[in-house]
DNA sequence: TTTACAGATGCAAATATATGAATATTTAGG
DNA sequence: CCTAAATATTCATATATTTGCATCTGTAAA
């Protein structure tokens, strides 16, 4: 339980910030994929999904940008992956709430 | 953990709609103030975060349309409250990840 | 039945987000 | 160096979201 100090508005702006880099079917659809700490490319997630490679790069960015996802290059590849797997929870939270 | 076939589009439309819902800073604050099952009304929700009363309703109707909230009207009130009192771990568990 | 309070809704302007085509960048291999 | 593969970026268009004023509806009390 976090108290009143914990709702200032920068917390407020960097939980809302990342809730929003995750709320969409796509993104949500990539978190799924990256459960459990798989590591995929961007053309594997493009391939995943069926949607284009420019798209797919965008999503990722945005992903990576509010501290969902992190990235390594190798060799042509760029991998990404998780930065907190405690997130894929989040979705499974959404969808036991949904199921009833 | 959740299978291939609990990745239709459907249900990511689902999961994706209410945590867009909650994306909001002003949403994420009117989460928070209901956490462990209280109510509150639209007037005490507008005095507590300081926003007009219209986007105070516009907010919380948003958080009723897509299942986050419930409400019920008692007298001249309606009161505000987590439809699934677990749907605050989300901010809490994002809140962890940020704060390293 | 009038009045005032609480809340909801319609609307418009400002702002933000999503998508994909085109293009640029990075890297490995020849 | 030249080429091709993988990824990122730029840009424009389409669409969605946010906000608050004005207004409408519902309820209680006088």
């Amino acid at each position: 339980m976090l108290n009143i100090q914990e709702l200032d508005s920068n917390r407020l702006e960097i939980a809302a910030s990342m809730l929003k880099a995750i709320a969409h079917p796509v993104r949500v659809a990539v978190l799924k994929h990256l459960e459990g700490g798989k590591k995929l490319t961007v053309t594997e997630i493009h391939d995943l999904l069926g949607i284009e490679q420019s798209t797919t790069s965008h999503h990722l960015g945005i992903l990576k940008d509010k501290g969902v996802l992190c990235s390594r290059r190798e060799g042509k590849n760029t991998y990404y992956y998780l930065k907190h797997d405690i997130l894929s929870q989040i979705v499974d939270c959404l969808q036991r709430c949904t199921c009833e």
